[in-house]
DNA sequence: TTCAGAAATACAATCGATTGTATTTAATTT
DNA sequence: AAATTAAATACAATCGATTGTATTTCTGAA
C-alpha cells in the first residue's frame, strides 16, 4: 500500500487554507500565528509530511550539496576527514558527493566539471599530487562557487584553506630525530608541486640548520611517497656513502615500507637507523617498531573546513572572503625513533 | 562576471522554438528532427547549457541518489566498497549519499529516516553490530524504496544480498589451520546478531567436524571484535587449560591485536599458535609476521551490489524481486599460519 | 459605531524541465 | 488539386515549495 508522499497543498486542503500559510507555518515565518502554526504542525505530523527538497532546492536555486574531492578515501587521513565533513554538513542540512582523483590530474578536472553540472553549493578539495595547474577551478569560480582546500592545498593567491603548520611539524620531527642523537638524516620528499610537501621539506632543513648539521643535496630523495618508492628509497640509503643514522619521511606508508626493507637487510630500527613519518596512519602504531609520526586530526580538518566552506557559501556571512586556518599537528613519539 | 546559467527556455527563445522542442531534442526524442536537433546541440553549446537536474528530478520525481550505510568507512573493507558503489553510480547518473552507523543501531535509524527525507531512490546496507531488528526499514519499504544488503546481510525473509560465501571462507580458513597441523583452534566470533559471524562460525565448526577434531565450545570466545576484544581474547587463550595452537578470528582488526598481545607474551607466530584472520585489512599484509587472511574485494562487492540496486530502481528491468548474489572470497596463505 | 492601521492570510507567479494533447506543416495518395 | 495521413512542432499543465503583492480580518482609538 505505496501511499503517495503528502505535500503542502494537501495539508492546505486538509485545513481549507492556503499552501503559502503553511510553507510559512513550516518555515517557522513570524508571518502565521502561533495558533495556526501548532494546527498545521500537527496535521503535517498526521499526514507524514516531509519537505520535498527537488521543490524547495530549485525555487531557492540551491544544491544543498557540497563536493568533496580527496586523492583517496582508503587513506586514514582522508576517510577521517570525511567523517568530519559529513557530521558537519549533514547537521547543517547539507549533502555531500565524494570524489576521489586518484592521484590523477585529468580525473580531478573531470570529476571538477561533474560537480559542476551538479551545481555543488561549494567544495572541498584536497588536490592530486600530479596537480600542478589550476585551470579545472575556473569554471567554478566563473559561476562564484567558494572552493576550501584543506591538507592538499597549493600556492595559488585568493584561496581559503584549511592545513596544518607542515613546516613547523617537518622542523619538529626532524629536531626530534637530532636531539636522539642523528647526524646523517635522510628526507623522503614528495612531488615537490604540492605546498605541504615542500613546507615539511623546508622544515627539516630549518631544524638541521639551527643544530648547525650541514644539509646535502644527496641526503633528499623526492618520489610520490608510495609503498614501492619507501623501498627504493631505502635501497638508496644503503648505498650512500654516509652512514645514514635517521630517515624523516613526508608520509607514514613510504616510512612503513622503508622500514620493513632495511629490516630484512638486517639493520635495526631505532639503533642503526631511526625512522620519523607523517600522518599517523592506522599502521603506524601496529607496525614493529611502532612508527614515530605527526599526527594530523583528519576529523577536526575536515570539520573545520567544512565550516570554513560553509561560511563562504553563506553570502550574509562577514568573515573574510580568503582565509587560511592552520591547525595544531604534534609529533607522536613511538619506538622507530627512540635511541 | 557572474552570468546566469542558461535555461531550456533561453535556447527556445534564442532559436524562435517552444521549450518542449528543446526539452525532447536534448533528450534525443524521435519527435525532433536531425536537423532540429543539430541546431538546438549548438546552440546549447554556444550559451553553456547545464541541465539543471533538480528541476528535472522533481518533475520526474526521482532523486537519482542513493543511501549508502556502513558501520565505518575507514575500514579498508568499507573504503573499498564505497569506491565500487561510487564509480557504479556516478557511471550511471546517480548521487550517493554515504553515513555511517558506527556499529550505533540508534545511529543506524536516525540515518534511515534522513534518507527517507532525502527521498533516495535506493539503499545499499551494511548493518552494525547491534543491528537486531528491522523496524527502522519499514519506512523505506512502505514507499517502495529498494534496499540491497552487503556484506553484512540480515535473515530476514524477501531481500536482496550480494555476500560473500562465509561458510565456505570460514571452512577454508579452519582447514587450512588444521591441514598445518594445528588440533587445538580457537574461534574468534563476532556478535551472534550478524550472519556473517554465524556463517564463518559454521565454517569453522563444519571444518574441525571434517577433520574428526572435537568441538568445545570454551574455545569460541565472542565479542565485538575491536582491538581491545583481541587483546582480552589472547589473554583468555593463553588461561586455558589446553595447549592452543591455532586461532580462526572472523576479523583482522581482533587477530592483530592478539597476535602482538601473544608476540609480547612470548608466544611466537605461527611457530606455538598459527592465526588465521578474515578480511584483509591493509595492516595485515605488513604486520610482522604478516597475517594469513581471508581476501574479499569491496570494489568488487560494492560495484555488484549498485548494480543490482540500480535494477531494482529499475521498475522495468525484468530480474527477480528478491535475489542474493554471493561472490568469491579466497584465502590468503600468509607467514602466520605457516608452520 | 466607524475607521485607520496592523496583523493574518490568500492569490498568483516563479524556479526549470517534462510530457500528454493539440495544432501546424509536410508528405503521400488518389 | 484535394484529401488523407504522417511528421514536426507548439501549447499548456505539472512536479512541490517559495515569496512578493494583494486582500481580508482583526484590533484599538476616536
Amino acid at each position: 500500500m505505496e501511499h503517495k508522499k503528502a505535500t503542502i497543498h494537501d495539508i492546505a486542503k486538509a485545513l481549507n487554507i492556503d499552501s503559502s500559510t503553511v510553507s510559512r507555518a513550516l518555515n517557522n515565518s513570524p508571518r502565521v500565528t502561533q495558533k495556526t502554526k501548532d494546527k498545521i504542525l500537527m496535521k503535517a505530523n498526521e499526514l507524514g509530511y516531509q519537505r520535498n527538497h527537488l521543490a524547495s532546492n530549485l525555487r531557492k536555486s540551491k544544491t544543498f550539496t557540497i563536493g568533496v574531492i580527496v586523492p583517496r578515501i582508503s587513506r586514514h587521513f582522508f576517510s577521517s576527514a570525511i567523517s568530519g565533513i559529513e557530521e558537519t554538513a549533514y547537521n547543517a542540512g547539507y549533502n555531500v558527493i565524494i570524489c576521489q582523483s586518484l592521484e590523477d590530474l585529468e580525473r580531478e578536472q573531470t570529476i571538477a566539471e561533474t560537480l559542476l553540472a551538479n551545481r555543488v553549493d561549494g567544495v572541498l578539495l584536497s588536490i592530486s599530487m600530479e596537480t600542478n595547474n589550476y585551470d579545472h577551478l575556473e569554471g567554478l569560480k566563473q559561476r562564484n562557487i567558494p572552493v576550501v582546500f584543506f591538507d592538499r592545498h597549493c600556492n595559488i593567491p585568493n584561496n581559503s584553506n584549511v592545513i596544518i603548520d607542515d613546516f613547523q611539524a617537518g622542523f619538529d620531527a626532524t629536531e626530534h630525530l637530532i636531539s636522539h642523537g642523528c647526524r646523517n638524516i635522510v628526507h623522503f620528499a614528495g612531488t615537490p608541486n604540492l605546498e605541504i610537501y615542500k613546507n615539511r621539506f623546508q622544515g627539516y632543513k630549518a631544524a638541521l640548520s639551527r643544530h648547525d648539521i650541514k644539509f646535502r643535496e644527496a641526503f633528499v630523495l623526492s618520489s610520490r611517497l608510495m609503498h614501492e618508492d619507501g623501498i627504493k628509497n631505502a635501497k638508496k640509503v644503503l648505498a650512500l656513502p654516509n652512514n645514514i643514522d635517521g630517515i624523516f619521511s613526508a608520509n607514514d606508508v613510504a616510512a612503513i615500507s622503508a622500514m620493513q626493507y632495511l629490516k630484512t637487510q638486517g639493520i635495526s630500527i631505532p639503533e642503526d637507523i631511526a625512522i620519523v613519518g607523517f600522518s599517523n596512519e592506522t599502521i603506524s602504531s601496529v607496525i614493529e617498531p611502532p612508527l614515530s609520526t605527526i599526527n594530523q586530526s583528519g576529523f577536526e580538518i575536515g570539520k573545520t573546513a567544512t565550516n570554513l566552506l560553509l561560511s563562504k557559501i553563506d553570502r550574509t556571512s562577514t568573515r573574510p572572503v580568503y582565509e587560511t586556518i592552520i591547525l595544531k599537528a604534534n609529533l607522536i613519539e613511538r619506538k622507530s625513533s627512540l635511541r
